[in-house]
Order: C-alpha cells, then sequence, then structure tokens
DNA sequence: ATGGTCCTACGACCTAGGTCGAAGGTCGTA
DNA sequence: TACGACCTTCGACCTAGGTCGTAGGACCAT
C-alpha cells in the first residue's frame, strides 16, 4: 500500500526547517510527506484536519513559551509523537521535555549521521534521546565531582557568585583585588567545563539540585 | 546574678567580625562576653569547652564549603543557637540555611537598626530570618509573576540565555542583531529586578523551580 | 486622522567579564 | 636542599555584556 507517513515540522528557522526537511526526505525509505508551520496555533489546527504522524517542534517558537507548545499539542487527543527540536543540551532541559510528554528530544547540534539515526527511530514510532540522558548518572557524577575538584578559594568564588554578586564585590567580600577574583573564575571555567559565568552557574545549580534530591 | 552571656563569632572578615562585636556590646542590656574565632575547626573545639550561648556564623569561610560549616556546628551535641551571617540575600540562600539547621538569617547589608533587633531576638533565644522570608508566597509569585510579564521577545531571550548562550548566538538563533539581544535583555533585567545576566538566570532559575515544585 | 502606548529593532558608547603571562608561597619528595 | 606541582595573587590587555537614545510599526482610544 502507499503507506505515505506524514511528518509535521513546527519551527520558526525556515532555515532549519528545511534542512530538517532534506535529511528526512534524504535517506528515507517509506515514502514521507512534509508539511512545515511556524507556530502553535497553525499545528493544532493540522493536527485536527491531518493524520500526522509525527511532529518535530522546535523549541523558543513565536507564540510558546517555552514547553508551553508541547504541553498544547499533547493536550490534543490522538496526539502523534513530538520530537523535541532545540539548541539547548542541558541535561535538565531534556528531561524536563520529557516529563512534559516529549517522545525525543534532538540537539540542533547533533551530527547528520545520529539525527538520521533518531528520525529513523522518530518514524518508526519509538522514542529517543541523547546518549548523555541515559547515563543520567556519570553526567550527574561528573557534575558534582567537577564541583569538587575545586580548591577552597575557588568554591568561594563561585559561591558568591551564585549569589549573583559582581567580581568586584567578590574581591570585596573575601579581600582579594578583583584581578585575582578573575583569575580564580577562568580555572573555574576550565574546571566546570563552562565558557562563562553563566555556564558556570547552570553547572552548580545542576549540582546543587542533584545534592538537595539525593538528600531527600 | 552576674548572668554573663557568651557569643562566638566565626567570621575570616576581621572588619566585619569587630563591627558585630561593636553592636553586640552597644546595645545590650545583659552583660556579654565575645569570642571571635575564624574557621569551623577552632569553632568546634571551643564550643566543646565553654559554654557559648550563641553562635554567629559567617558563610564562606576559609575550610568550609558554604553551609558545610553550619552542618558540622549542628552535629555536635549540645550545639547552641546558630545565627548565620551572610552577604547572600537570594531566598533560596535562606531557606538552605534554615533547612540545615540555621536559628536564624542575618544578611550583612541588613541596617544597623534591623540588625539590632534581630541579634536581641538571637540572644533570647528566638529564632529571626529576613521578613522577605515569611511571605514566601508573596515573593515566590514576584518571581514567576515578574517571568509571566515577559513579552513573547524577551521570553525566547531568557530561554537561551538559561541554555547559557552568549548574546552573539542568541542574536542568530532568533535571526536578529546582538544589539536587539541587548536591549531586550536590559529591559527584561529591569523587569526581574535584576542587574545582570547571572542574577536574571537566578530568578528565572527560582520561577521554573518553583513550578516544577507546584506541578507534582 | 491623531496622539498615546507598547513591542521590536538597531548603533554608539562604556563597563564588567575573561584570558594570558608572571611571581611568590607552600608542600611533598628525590 | 633543591626541584616540581599546586595554590593564590596580581596587572595588562581584549572581548562580551549592558545602557542609552532613537526609530519604525502595531494597536487602541479619542
Amino acid at each position: 500500500m502507499p503507506n505515505t507517513r506524514l511528518v509535521l515540522i513546527v519551527d520558526d528557522h525556515p532555515l532549519f526547517r528545511d534542512a530538517l526537511e532534506m535529511t528526512l526526505t534524504a535517506q528515507n525509505s517509506v515514502p514521507t510527506r512534509i508539511i512545515q508551520t511556524s507556530n502553535i496555533e497553525s499545528s493544532i489546527v493540522l493536527l485536527n484536519t491531518e493524520d500526522v504522524h509525527l511532529v518535530l517542534l522546535d523549541l523558543n517558537l513565536e507564540d510558546s513559551d517555552g514547553l508551553d507548545g508541547l504541553v498544547k499539542l499533547k493536550a490534543l487527543s490522538g496526539c502523534p509523537p513530538v520530537f523535541i527540536v532545540s539548541a539547548s543540551e542541558t541535561p535538565a532541559s531534556m528531561r524536563h521535555a520529557r516529563s512534559l510528554g516529549a517522545d525525543g528530544y534532538i540537539p540542533k547540534s547533533l551530527p547528520m549521521a545520529a539525527l538520521s539515526a533518531a528520525l529513523e527511530q522518530a518514524l518508526s514510532g519509538q522514542s529517543w534521546f541523547p546518549e548523555s540522558l541515559e547515563e543520567t548518572d556519570e553526567d550527574d557524577q561528573s557534575a558534582s565531582a567537577r564541583l569538587s575538584s575545586l580548591t577552597p578559594a575557588q568554591k568561594r568564588v563561585l559561591g558568591y557568585l551564585a549569589d549573583g554578586l559582581l567580581n568586584k564585590q567578590i574581591a570585596y567580600e573575601m579581600s582579594i583585588s578583583e584581578a585575582t577574583v578573575k583569575a580564580h573564575l577562568t580555572t573555574i571555567f576550565r574546571k566546570l567545563h563552562a565558557n562563562n559565568r553563566t555556564q558556570a552557574l547552570l553547572v552548580y545549580k545542576e549540582a546543587v539540585s542533584l545534592d538537595d534530591h539525593s538528600a531527600n
């Protein structure tokens, strides 16, 4: 039978929409038809009228706040599997998506080969999440392990950073020069695999939340 | 009777140690004796030999990681009340301290009058936390309320920020110029009562964790 | 129409943040 | 004692981050 599968791509980035479509059509055995929309509203309309087999949903759309769009779609009766496509690769973001009903999570940075495999699985009806999620323990350990590798001074700096203090304020609190605070920070960044204070804070928060979790 | 009360100040900031001592001795009816130490180790020794009535514990000491020192002190049998003294004023930090057994929390920025009142209460054996903590609901609501006051574009920017992206990367993801991203950010900061991306991330994280909590 | 208000967008400008290289101190060990 | 590894400290230098002023478009009420 002409078992054409219908895939809905929801992304307001035209470039990436097309790239996804290319990948889907290029290496696929089963004939696949693609529909593109750029927001949640029109997606809902489409899902009610068409027999869609799979939804590829970009995060950070115009009319949806983060994962709200996912929730709205999954709220529809008979909603097909929804795969999240996102620029974010933080485990927290992936877990959040999964807990909200996502059937898969595809980071935009995924290499072509892996992306094909993920989409293959998506079309076959199975869920798919990045490997980094499966090995939660490893990732988690590395998060707090990296934290514990910090020297006392570095931990103090990071603590103040996590309070939102400026480098200058941290320097005052620790009675050292701002230059020293900055020096501590660059080695902190290296140890935490972060590029700046924002990412360092994310690592810190993840480790702390893990501690709270395991403490309960 | 000469009911001299013994207070232990644990802080490696000599300046602030003295300031605290001044405040304690200045406006106090009951005679008070002060001991100062600069780390947890010597504090434990003191608590075992002296009959201390109250401990004022600075966060971010040399030999303790964050609130570890608090835990170590409260682990001693017959440990007196411990008040945390800290530069951090985030509700999260205060709640964390309280959940770990702290009997009070005094932000260093507290005005003199309030500080006196807090110390008075500390000496009378009652606990004391900043008012902002009592009205947890108000504070929390304002956190997520402030979040929901953001425009769609602003929410997208904040979402990417929470993934650790640079302004330049955010601009690319949203297909706008970096200048625009920065403009969005300054209004985001204003709405969230933050001064920079680090503090904005803290507000965001707090609101998100609240959502998770209330969702369960 | 027309004058508010709000959202989005941008460039010029300044400040905070981050990297690099270097120096002194401590500790363990050859 | 002399050497190396590590921690802490700092200044010079460059980049990313943040503010301000401005401008066009959407929307609403007058």
